[in-house]
DNA sequence: AATAATACCATACGCTCGTATTGTTTGTCA
DNA sequence: TGACAAACAATACGAGCGTATGGTATTATT
């Protein structure tokens, strides 16, 4: 990525302040009052940007500035939880959203569940935390998924071992199983834990 | 929170489905269009749904909705590692980020570090974690904390027992720590963890 | 000394934007 | 039955937008 001038980051810097305190791009006019330039400069700050790697821009679209390396953000519907490990659990308020990068969702289809139970405690995964689970992520041994057993959901370790499906907590107090039947819901990709007062 | 109409849900979610693929709110003209109307019922759309509380808007900004419960994300730098609960590391690329909610941080002044080690493995912290670490939240007994210790930096939970200070690791292997000189960096509020494949 | 990149001014075009206003139709609920 | 909300049409206004063009002055680089 090629250098920028002094004036050429601070006019960059401007544009990512703005972002982050108004939640939109601003457009050229409000970068050219902020430096007390005309717009013809701002154009050319923004052709130079553009070039040089650090900025796209959508073409006659009102503040449709983008950065080139800061991913965006997708709402991640969160359809429940699952309670000590065995069952799943549907939220009421379907509109309860948690806001995950598409470079952690890769435009997969995802859910969220909110982690009650102790039965992956020592892998980390701990009673309040929000799962993020991908519907279509190939899965593999040793992954974490989500798993439907007869009318119960939970998390558990995934192994196929000699054509053999196993789900096992990392919590030794649950036992493995050997699901006859089962359907696997998702595998766990991201995990978001916030610590409260 | 009112609950919406057919239409007004179908107008909510394009505009979500819009803001994801382009990373700018539609305007009113693009809404109408999608939905073969003219702008004067979009305007009805989206009074209600300011109403009934789930998008803000902006006066006379292009662009300018808001969806009220998705809070804005700030970029919190990630300044180092923490190194098998011992010490600190800073990171080269000083240029990293994590988009935290601002929900979260509070407009507080906050840094994020890398996890090395299991010191605090049962509390849910384990090796290649993101946690983020509040510079000026308050400290009370059983918060986890960033302490440096001489030289070195590490995860602890807090407690001051009748004014002595303790600071211990979950993981038993590590023995609590009395520490003469040592400086609380921050407090624990927010952890990320990433299954990559 | 010549060339190129940077940093600026000035101005104009036409379109798109949010806003505002007035009105119609349909359905629901007291 | 009467009131109200929802869902729509039609149109007008002025401001703001991105774009385009054609300049000038300064500073590096070759």
């Amino acid at each position: 990525m090629d250098k920028l001038t002094v004036k050429q980051q601070k006019v960059l810097d401007f544009i990512k302040n703005f972002y982050v305190e108004h939640s939109v791009m601003p457009t050229i006019r409000e970068i050219a009052a902020k430096f007390k330039i005309t717009i013809g400069p701002v154009q050319d700050y923004l052709d130079i940007l553009q070039r040089k790697g650090y900025l796209n821009k959508k073409d006659a679209v009102t503040r449709g500035l983008e950065f080139a390396n800061m991913s965006k953000f997708s709402p991640v519907p969160i359809l429940g939880s699952v309670h000590a490990g065995t069952f799943l659990e549907p939220v009421e308020n379907a509109q309860d959203y948690v806001y995950i990068n598409t470079d952690v969702t890769r435009s997969r289809e995802c859910f969220a569940l909110k982690v009650r139970g102790d039965s992956m405690e020592p892998s980390g995964i701990v009673e309040g935390d929000t799962i993020v689970i991908s519907k279509d992520a190939p899965i593999t041994n040793g992954d974490i998924v989500v798993a439907m057993l007869k009318e119960e959901a939970a998390i558990k370790v995934y192994n196929k071992i000699s054509g053999k499906v196993v789900l096992s907590s990392t919590n030794p107090a649950y036992p493995p199983i050997y699901p006859k039947d089962y359907k696997v819901l998702g595998k766990l990709i991201y995990l978001l834990r916030e610590y409260k007062n």
